[in-house]
DNA sequence: CATTGTGAACCGATTCACAGCG
DNA sequence: CGCTGTGAATCGGTTCACAATG
């Protein structure tokens, strides 16, 4: 598995930063919104703000493009918007299939910000038979056996998977045999693919977690310091100094505002995960 | 990102460097995989590839943590769930508040993934008085009327918004002054907030964007190389020197970086027409 | 031994600050 | 002038590689 396989280092994007292209559809977003306002010109300044970013790495990713503003006046609106939809790609028209038609699914297939900027949803599949012919965002869904002719037929390149993760690894498998190269993951697990696949991942929990963690510091601060579980058989230190605790780095003061064992979430359930895709 | 100047990393307190905040959710995935399987211990190396990461990074991920391993052994599972539980703040609940129940919306309240990690969607807001009373997920929706009502009472500190781009700021406010001080946003809008308040987002197709750019690289790269249009009236780089090519900082020395797209594309074309940017 | 934990080298990304130029 | 474009400094994160240690 994942063990020999080569670190993916698909990052070859000779030329521009990944962190900058990350940020050029956020640029984008905004000259699209100047665009429709009719301003003519910005600078990277007031670009940057619209964009929530500073100046100066606007200016730095801007010129990775090259250099297409103004000194002393600015970067023409209708001129970086053009360059940067296609440096993006956007200028051509990306035929997209979404796997695993569950509330999730549904919720992309009615997405407007796909078709909005050249992506176009070529089909939804699922593996649910009874899905099959029901039109979701007016679209018919078709069932899963047919993926692969799908995907060759219409020449996609590019797969959202909602499926709920224990068939997520299964379906990006046939996709990329079908000939998909670039996979937006929505399914909460870890994909593996071979070298020259790109897979993006949006993982709405972990996101939520991130966060939790932010918020526990900014509230309290402390965090319930329940007396660390016994390690159970590992690690089982007798009379060990008992270090448990966080050692490591400059620990924090623990302060200790309630407390409150809290409710320990017992992680074990059926894993729901995502949102699932009407079984048969 | 709302951290605006005032990074936060004072260092005082547990310095646990973002990237491995990042991170830790994906470990505990993987290691709730392995608990439910009764596995015991795992070593750096086969946790790092059950989460998609590599083993030095992830020790020095857990170095942050602490000692939590044992050398020559590995790390107990049990016991590592729960300290980065704690660390993540999933030892205590979570209740989250989903405004603007639209499609989207409604699979992230349908979303299993969430309650799972001790996120408990304690309402559905939306604005639109038709959907009040109407249940979600088993959750009745809520007029946005209440919204601070809502979060006062039951001590919400964490907002998911999901409404359209125009309402996002404007929501994001109100929940701001309602106590929230963490934010996710689905809304494809930059959200302004004050100092303290933590805002992630996720944009679904500005993942998809950046899918297209590296696809368009892979496939081909002979990309439509639609002759730049003219830089209207500025930008109006004379000749360029031979190979005009990207600007190209330092960065001479090519990586490793087996074959790279030897044709670079050529990023200034001659003036030409006008280019009907997409629309929007 | 095997495997952790970590200093130190490395590398990419951000920020600074100012030269360059319209 | 004002604002871009960019070297140089800095910062954060990753990787290396090995000493520490159960």
């Amino acid at each position: 598995m994942a063990t020999g396989r080569t670190h993916r280092p698909a990052t070859r994007s000779r030329g521009i930063p990944e962190a900058t292209v990350a940020r050029l559809p956020l640029y984008l977003r905004a000259l699209t919104g100047l665009s429709e306002r009719s301003v003519p010109t910005v600078s990277s300044e007031e670009l940057a703000a619209a964009a929530g970013v500073n100046s100066a790495k606007l200016r730095k990713d801007f010129s990775y493009l090259g250099s297409y503003g103004t000194r002393g006046v600015g970067y023409d609106v209708e001129y970086l918007v053009y360059q940067i939809s296609r440096e993006l790609g956007l200028t051509q028209d990306w035929p997209v299939v979404i796997v695993g038609i569950g509330n999730l699914g549904a919720a992309l297939a009615n997405y407007g910000g796909f078709a909005s900027r050249g992506f176009r949803v070529a089909a939804l599949i699922d593996a649910d038979p009874a899905m099959a012919g029901r039109p979701v965002a007016g679209i018919p869904v078709r069932h899963s056996d047919q993926l692969e002719e799908i995907v060759r037929d219409n020449g996609v390149s590019i797969g959202v998977i909602a499926t709920p993760a224990g068939a997520a690894q299964q379906v990006c498998d046939r996709l990329v045999a079908a000939g998909i190269t670039s996979i937006l993951n929505f399914a909460p697990t870890v994909l593996t693919v071979p070298d020259g696949v790109d897979v993006r991942k949006v993982d709405l929990s972990i996101e939520l977690q991130i966060l939790a963690f932010h918020e526990q510091r900014k509230a309290g601060e402390d965090v319930p310091d329940v007396p660390p579980p016994p390690p159970t058989t590992v690690a089982q230190d007798g009379a060990a100094p008992a270090d448990d605790e966080a050692p490591a780095p400059a620990q924090a003061p623990a302060a200790d505002d309630g407390q409150a064992p809290a409710a320990r979430r017992d992680r074990k359930g059926p894993d729901d995960e995502l949102p699932a895709v009407m079984p048969a």
